[in-house]
DNA sequence: TTTTAACAGGTTGATCTTGACATGTCGCGA
DNA sequence: TCGCGACATGTCAAGATCAACCTGTTAAAA
């Protein structure tokens, strides 16, 4: 139930179409709740039927611009004043690093380095986000604001953890007998 | 299938029964991954029919204990080698932070002091773990020691964040004409 | 002028996930 | 000895999610 909110709140700040609301979900939004264009069309017009959003226009290729209406934006409220928040994390990268032990030292080394230059690249993608946009227009930009600003700290804290954690990889912690990662080093 | 990959980790460091491992992914594992455990018993099932795990022994009231074998062990390997990570995170409590907007100020400020407590929590159990486990007892816990601190220092980093984004909306950040977020204070 | 890529909207089937239901065991305190 | 709570394993239906498929448009490059 939360993409739903996600439409609402996207289509509250700026009218747009279900194609720009998939590209907010491959970016900004996406970054705490990814969803694909398949998963977006039908719950707009799901939304449509319920009056928490409207078709306010169209353009060039059957575009379609729709609103969040005022329905909408109390349905939003209500979710965030009577709905406990879920505080759960689903990250598949983390969850691989569990797994790091069935690699060899070199393989796994290889491994962070990925995962660096990804995270690395988030980071970038967040600074730029953070420069380039207008964040003072309208209050849920600014609410948003607070949520990139978040992204920026992640990213930067999975950086310095991810070399952290390689100089523990390269010091031997995967191998039987290696160095206990309590030590925390550097 | 990231399911199966966490049930593998986790049996081919130490036997144990579906019951514990249900634990597991409400605690250390369900960090990064969280799972039920009407999910965990089918996928025991069929880890066992496909042979990546097996059945060692049994305990009190029909307790089973599993434990990877060196097939699972192989697949888990293929598996870090052969598919690429899925960076995608997903954290409703964030996408919340959106749409902080539709409140006003006095309960924004009411909904962030709740997230913080639940951080801080979080980080509480977090600084435990780490003191009271042995964590260089097998390489499988020594690569759990590298995901669980990054567990320590992201839920720190959110307890400083809510702390910045706390004097943000004390200052008026979710009232139409109040000041930018870009502006970084404190 | 043709072809390519991005734009735009949609459906469908398979799989994953959740919450609720269901059953029974064992140890402990009242 | 009675009842409670933790232990322990499962199933099922509903809903969420994803990958793949499908159609058509417009602009710009080749």
């Amino acid at each position: 139930m939360s993409l739903r909110h996600g439409l609402l709140d996207l289509l509250a700040g700026e009218p747009m179409s279900g194609y720009d609301l998939s590209r907010y979900f491959a970016v900004s939004m996406g970054n705490v709740w990814p969803a694909q264009h398949s998963q977006i069309y039908p719950e707009l017009a799901r939304l449509t039927a319920e009056g928490l959003i409207t078709q306010t226009g169209e353009g060039p290729r059957g575009r379609k611009i729709y609103q969040t209406t005022p329905q909408g934006i109390e349905a939003l409220r209500a979710w965030m004043r009577d709905s406990k928040p879920d505080y759960q994390v689903r990250y598949e990268a983390l969850l691989r690093i569990f797994c790091l032990w069935v690699l060899p030292t070199d393989e796994a080394l290889a491994y962070l380095a990925r995962d660096r230059k990804e995270y690395a690249r988030h980071l970038e993608e967040m600074e730029q986000a953070i420069a380039e946009k207008d964040w003072g227009a309208h209050t849920t930009t600014r609410a948003a604001r607070l949520t990139i600003e978040f992204g920026r700290r992640f990213y930067t804290n999975l950086v310095e953890w991810i070399d952290w954690a390689t100089e523990q990889v390269a010091a031997g912690t995967l191998q039987p007998g290696g160095p206990l990662p309590s030590v925390t080093g550097g």
